[in-house]
DNA sequence: CGACAATTCAAACGACCGTTTGAAACAATC
DNA sequence: GATTGTTTCAAACGGTCGTTTGAATTGTCG
């Protein structure tokens, strides 16, 4: 049963303090949703802060399985593009995967705490050199643009972003259900087809097929 | 002396609610940094709810010059695109306008509270119908694809947006003298481009010139 | 069973939270 | 100068915060 506790104050945690934010979560709440006394957070990991730091941690241990396919340099370049998007899309829905992970990430980005360097150099890093990597492939010279072409890689991830932090922005502007019959697989093809267009390696968005590319499909999906 | 109160406390509120959030900002620490009394919030604002309204209702009221401008239906959609996204990324870094504006409405949208269904009917949802109307403009048929074509704008405001939310991690992963470098005018040519070569309404992101269309430059820039 | 460590518990700690009070200070009008 | 309404102030309110305590409980092993 020790394990149990401090696994069960994890999960609870990082529900909370992904929803609500570290400051709008209270210790008690944690605790009683985790089923155990407050004084637990004190004894399994000393304070608050460093309760929030483990959920930090253990966020970072999951990794889609798309995305390190994505990683393979002996895929075509867009189908590894495609994975990656679909991979960073699908961890956002993952069922195996708490849902808390994400967005707990994405509170640390986007108001980062002195926990934040870790988790760029761990979880962030990583993923950005494959993203590099496999856009050097796709179009070599970017790497070589202004600014090291990070602008470039910004502009692909940004879009798959925008879906996990402005996700009820979304809702409330295409109307719930329009909004919900977004499905994984759907945005993947519609961002991948997007940057493809940009680098100017695939058809621009409004052709008469609005079917992804056949290459994409048969490497990639399912 | 009396509106004075107010609106200092509306400024010292909207910063401290734009950096910690809505809980991590204690009254006692706006009201120091406004130079005002504890009391001064229950008396103009009647409690730190309101005031936090206050300071959204402040943040709603201001527009960049660019993004009215790029509603004028006249300009080319090109140029008109161009200015919507520079107009969008200017705000952000406006001298003339509070640095929290952006950073507030930015929390409320990825956190909605209860008083965000307001700021994105009246600030929100105008934008987003200006896109789409310019989008439609740059390519006729966007609106009829699948999901009425909000992807294709989320596609784009997503780029702009990642600036705005994401700035610390691009801060890191570029290196801070490299991310310092970036100024809105390369970001704004950079976005449209790549955003108008995915549409099939210009040549691609890694082509041999570097600088901006002429025909964007003219009209929009300086 | 008895000894010992690991874990849980109810209760309380001081600090800080948002809010309220009633009086003092100020401004404007007669 | 007296009156009236507006704004500021120091002080305190009850409540919740994160944290601590020391005893009770549980599990382990000789």
């Amino acid at each position: 049963m020790a394990e149990d506790a401090r696994g069960r104050l994890i999960d609870a945690a990082g529900r909370a303090f992904a929803e609500r934010g570290f400051e709008g979560a209270s210790v008690r709440d944690i605790c009683s949703d985790a089923g155990v006394n407050v004084a637990a957070i004190n004894y399994h990991f000393g304070d608050k802060q460093s309760l929030y730091v483990a959920c930090l941690e253990q966020a970072q241990c999951s990794e889609s399985q798309q995305t390190l396919r994505a990683a393979d340099p002996s895929l075509p370049p867009e189908a590894r593009l495609h994975g990656f998007i679909r991979g960073m899309l699908a961890a956002q829905g993952d069922p195996d995967r708490p849902r808390w992970h994400n967005a707990l990430m994405l509170r640390e980005m986007a108001h980062p705490t002195s926990a934040a360097a870790e988790v760029l150099k761990r979880y962030i890093r990583p993923l950005a050199e494959t993203l590099r990597e496999i856009l050097e492939q796709l179009s070599p010279g970017v790497s070589g643009m202004p600014h090291d072409g990070w602008p470039v890689g910004f502009s692909v991830v940004s879009q798959v972003l925008f879906y996990a932090v402005h996700r009820p922005v979304a809702r409330l502007l295409m109307g719930e259900a329009e909004h919900d019959a977004l499905d994984v697989d759907f945005l993947a093809d519609h961002i991948t087809r997007f940057s493809l267009a940009a680098l100017g390696r695939g058809p621009n968005i409004v052709g008469p097929s609005a079917a992804p590319s056949a290459g994409i499909r048969k490497t990639v999906s399912r």
